[in-house]
DNA sequence: TAAAAATACTCCATAGGTATTTTAT
DNA sequence: ATAAAATACCTATGGAGTATTTTTA
C-alpha cells in the first residue's frame, strides 16, 4: 500500500464518482479503478459499491475514510513539526550559566528567546565555569554561560557581556562615603572573595588589579555564593571586589563603590562569555546564538 | 511522497546504517540512499547527518521519526476498523420492535448479539408493526421484529418465533380454577384486546379462533399496550386473550389458561417475525441475522 | 440508449539493481 | 586501507494512458 492508494480513496470516496475523481486527480478513470482495485485487494475487503450507475462508501469503507482523513492530518503534521524543528522554532535547548549571570545578561536573553521562539523548551542549569566546559562535552547542556577565558580547540566562545568590578565596603566603613575607592587604600583590609577555581576568569584580574595597585590582598574568608560574600560584607567581615551587576541584588548594609588605581577608572573586567560546542549546528542552538550574540 | 518513503525513513533511523537498513528492506543501498535524498528534498530538511563512517538524525529527523510512527499506527488502526466494519464486528445497527417481543425473545436475541459483538453498537425503537416498515424503508432501522404476515416485495422476512394464545381472567372469575377454557365458553363474557391495526398479525387469529368457538366477541375497550390490558383484566372490568409470554410480567389478580376450541389446543398462532430491506447486505445486519434466525 | 465502471493493451517513468567513485577514519 | 555513502548508469516493474467492452438504469 502506498499513500497514493490512500488519496485516491479519499477523492472517490468524496465524489462517490470515478470519472469526476480521476478528473480531479489528473489521471485516466481506468487506472484509478484499478488502484482502487488493488487497495481493496490487499486490504482484504470492499470499499465501495459500484452499481455501474452509482458509487456508495461500503460500512467499511465509511469507516476506513475517517480513519484515513487521520493518516492525512497525521502525515501533515509531521511535516509540520519537522519544519519547525529544522528551523529551531520547536525542540529544546538546555542552558547552562554561572550564578552571576542572574543579575546580569541571562534574564534579557532568556525573555527575547522565549519571545521568539515560544515553542522551545528551555532547561537551566546553575553550574561553574568549569563544570559547564564539562556538561558541554557530555552533551547535557548545549550552551553555557561562563566567565572568560577558556582555551579549548572543541568549543566555540564570545564575550557577551563586560562590566567593572565595585569595591564592596561595610556602610559604616571609613571609606563608603566616597564617590571611587583608590584601591590602594583597601591594602590593608581583610577581603572576602570566591575561590579561584570557581571563576579564575574574575579571579585573576582582581588578583592582578590589587597587584598593580601594590599589594596583595589578605583574604580571610572564601565563599561560593556571591550573595554569601555580601552578606558577610554586610556584616563587617571584611571587603570585596565583586562585578558591578551585583548591585541588582540590593541589600542594607553594603555600600558599591567603582575602583581606581593610580587615579584611573579600573573598567570592564569582568566578562561573560557565551560557549557551545564547536562541532553542534543544532537549530536551536543556532537560533539562540543568534539572540545571544545580538548585543 | 509515498508510504515507501517513510518506511525506509524509518528502518535508516532505527538502524543508523544505510547498508543495513537496505539490506533489511530487502533492496540495494544506492536506491535507499536515493530514496532518502528525495524525501529530504520534498520535505525540505535534512532527516541525517552522514559524515560517511556514521549516520545521525538531525533533530528535525528525530521530531519527524516520531510523528512517522504514529502515522503507521494510525495506518494499521484503519486497515483494522475497515476489516472489522467488513465482518460486522464493529459499528451500529438500528432495531424495532413490538413491545410485546420483549417478553419473549427480544432480550435473549441482544443478550446473544452483544456477547459476540461487544463492539456494535445496538439502537432500540419500541414501534408497531406498522411503523417498522416505514422506518425500514426510511432507513431508520436496519431491522424489525415485526407481527407478521407482511406482504412487501422489498423485505424480507422470517418467523423466529411462535408461541400460543392464552386467556387473561380475573382471579375471582367463575372459570378462573378450570385447567383450560373452552373458548366457547368465554361467549357472552365483554372483551378487552387491542386495536386491530396495532398489530392484524396477531389480532385477526384471535377473532378467527372465537368465530371457530362459535362466536363474535363483545369488545368493550381496546387498549395499546397489552400492560394495561392486564391491568383492566386484574380490576374485572372483562377477560382478554393474549401472547401466552405476557405471563413473564407477573401480574396480582390475573390468572392465565390455555384454550380450546372443541377440545382441542389452540398453537402457535402469536407469532414474532424479524424483518429487513432485501437489498441490505451490511455487515453488521447480516451478523445480527446469523444470531437472530438461529433458533 | 446512454452513462459509467471494468477490461485489455500499450508505453514510459521511475524504483531498484550493478558498477564505481568519493570520503572519512 | 577500509568501510560506507554517493554517483552513474542500466533494467524492468507497474502506474498511467488509449481503446473498447460490459452493465444497468
Amino acid at each position: 500500500m502506498e499513500l497514493r492508494h490512500l488519496r485516491y480513496f479519499r477523492m472517490v470516496a468524496n465524489e462517490l464518482h470515478f470519472g469526476r475523481a480521476a478528473e480531479k486527480l489528473h489521471i485516466a478513470q481506468p487506472p484509478l479503478s484499478k488502484q482502487i482495485q488493488d487497495l481493496e485487494a490487499e486490504l482484504g475487503f470492499e470499499l465501495f459499491i459500484r452499481t455501474k450507475r452509482s458509487v456508495a462508501l461500503t460500512p467499511a469503507g465509511q469507516a476506513f475514510s475517517i480513519e484515513v482523513t487521520q493518516i492525512f492530518q497525521q502525515l501533515d503534521r509531521a511535516i509540520d513539526i519537522g519544519r519547525k524543528t529544522s528551523r529551531g522554532e520547536l525542540g529544546q535547548i538546555s542552558i547552562g550559566f554561572v550564578g552571576s549571570a542572574t543579575y546580569n545578561i541571562l534574564p534579557l536573553m532568556l525573555q527575547q528567546f522565549r519571545y521568539q521562539y515560544p515553542n522551545v523548551q528551555i532547561e537551566l542549569h546553575e553550574l561553574t565555569t568549569g563544570r559547564q566546559l564539562i556538561w558541554l562535552r557530555e552533551g547535557r547542556i548545549d550552551l553555557g554561560l561562563i566567565r572568560p577565558p577558556i582555551i579549548a580547540p572543541d568549543l566555540a566562545s564570545q564575550v557577551i557581556f563586560q562590566e567593572s568590578l565595585v569595591v564592596a565596603l561595610p556602610i559604616n566603613h571609613h571609606l563608603a562615603g566616597a564617590d571611587f575607592i583608590e584601591l590602594a587604600s583597601l591594602a590593608v583590609e581583610p577581603f572576602i572573595l570566591f575561590p579561584r577555581e570557581l571563576a579564575p576568569g574574575l579571579y585573576d584580574p582582581i588578583i592582578a588589579s590589587c597587584q598593580a595597585a601594590g599589594f596583595s590582598p589578605q583574604i580571610v574568608q572564601e565563599c561560593i555564593q556571591m550573595q554569601t560574600i555580601v552578606s558577610l560584607v554586610s556584616a563587617n567581615m571584611g571587603v570585596s571586589i565583586l562585578p558591578e551587576s551585583i548591585q541588582e541584588a540590593q541589600r542594607h548594609g553594603v555600600i558599591y563603590q567603582p575602583i581606581r588605581v593610580g587615579g584611573v577608572n579600573v573598567e570592564q573586567l569582568a566578562k561573560i562569555a557565551i560557549v557551545w560546542r564547536i562541532d553542534d549546528n543544532s537549530p536551536t542552538m543556532n537560533r539562540f546564538l543568534e539572540v545571544g550574540l545580538d548585543r
